[in-house]
DNA sequence: TTGCTCCTCACGTCACGTGAGGTGGC
DNA sequence: TTGCTCCTCACGTCACGTGAGGTGGC
């Protein structure tokens, strides 16, 4: 029988016979005199069951061991395959349930889950999108600074951040705050600042009280780099000072 | 920030940056006077945004749409990737009981596993080698051309033939065809076909009449190519003679 | 002669890992 | 000068899919 007919027996392509020849699962028949290879019989069964290992998820460099030899290795092969089958079900199904913790918030996935919620709360309440992009962007930083171990913390952050009494002033805040640009007038700045300090320092303070304080290393330093591209200079002065009124042991 | 730096805080390695340039997810930054290549903070946000959907399975191919444009058809995406994986969940889990079936037979991978354990009968009740190897290349086969369909049936047959009663007798039988060779007396030859018909018509008969005969197709061909390798042709003469007598519709 | 089958390269897939061979920075 | 980092090719992974280009069989 010629390849065509083996692989239609078989139930596999002409092409997956080809590769079996080639990595040595399945050894060449004799060439006709046309150059077409001959095949016979025992090789429908050992395709087939060569097949059978596959379906197990046996790769093909294995099976020599387990088609040769009398199946001497087969248990232990079997074994380390469940676990890690078993191994790979699991990652999938923690997949799953954080696709279906993004879903269910109506999250954008490159955001980190457990802060996306209070992301929503801001984007809903109408932050102007430069703000929006600038807090997305920095809980992307923060949450992958904080880690598995910070998360909670930074996640209780938030959470108080996004209080339904502290919204409505910390919006008007961030608005003032967004308009903020060479012809705010000295008063106005005051004023912010006064305000910020008025909603945020409670929060923070409680934050810094809550542990150790978070391990910055060099992110402090980049999430300076990045104020500096986004914000302006009366933005990032206000935020200096309202940082250094809020803890002053660690202003600059 | 050089890309060694980038990757130490992303945690990736060098190389996951230079194939996100060449792939497109993660623009080339602008070059130092040396070549080296100078990131900001926004690379490593853009690589901290990859991570997470990378984590949730979603190919680079397909990110730059989430991650440059408004999240629009980012459910969708999830909703794909969430059926993708339970598909994929399914379809190991399954395998694993397939594994854990074969483990507990202690039955070799590559055999059918609806008649591995008939199989196993076969081999502990001390069956020459030569047809040991001869059921099992023919239980692979007969597995294959059964089908989904055929499987139940042929799983029936295989029991009635271990049945214990009946086993010890087709041992004998088995073993008396084993050394049946051109010294073998008329005497002895005509002996065992009254004995494998006495054995084996009741089992042959009742499965015949169980249904439909299995429709071969091009396989009967391929057993008789099978059996004309393996066996002498004092046996295949004997076996063709035990047919007739069973089933004398499909003599020859 | 036409349509079908067979043959041998050889590139592509997916997300990088792993050298090889050469140069800048401290 | 030494050790570390950066750079650019370029092959390998796993199980084949998919042409390209040419020839035998009926």
């Amino acid at each position: 029988m010629r390849s065509g007919a083996l692989a239609r027996l078989a139930g596999v392509t002409v092409r997956a016979l080809r590769h079996y020849h080639r990595v040595g699962v399945l050894a060449e028949p004799d060439r006709g005199s046309n150059g077409y290879r001959a095949y016979d019989v025992h090789d429908l069964i050992r395709v087939l069951r060569i097949k059978r290992l596959a379906a197990l998820g046996i790769p093909l460099a294995r099976m020599p061991a387990l088609l040769d030899e009398a199946s001497d290795g087969a248990d232990e092969e079997l074994a380390a395959l469940d676990s890690e089958l078993a191994a790979q079900i699991d990652a999938m199904t923690r997949q799953r349930s954080l696709i279906a913790r993004l879903r269910e918030q109506g999250a954008r996935p490159d955001l980190p889950p457990e802060l996306a919620p209070f992301l929503a709360v801001f984007a809903g309440a109408g932050l102007p999108s430069e703000l929006a992009e600038f807090d997305r962007d920095q809980s992307v930083l923060l949450a992958h600074l904080a880690g598995e171990d910070g998360m909670a913390r930074l996640a209780h952050l938030y959470e108080r951040l996004t209080e339904p009494e502290l919204v409505p002033a910390a919006m008007a805040v961030s608005e003032r705050f967004a308009r903020l640009g060479p012809d705010s007038t000295a008063h106005e700045v005051h004023d912010l600042i006064e305000s910020a300090v008025a909603i945020f320092a409670p929060v923070i303070e409680e934050f810094d009280a809550m542990a150790r304080p978070l391990d910055l290393g060099g992110f402090e330093s980049l999430l300076d780099e990045y104020a500096e591209g986004t914000l302006n200079a009366r933005q990032r002065a206000l935020l200096e000072e309202v940082e250094a009124r809020i803890d002053p042991s660690r202003s600059t």
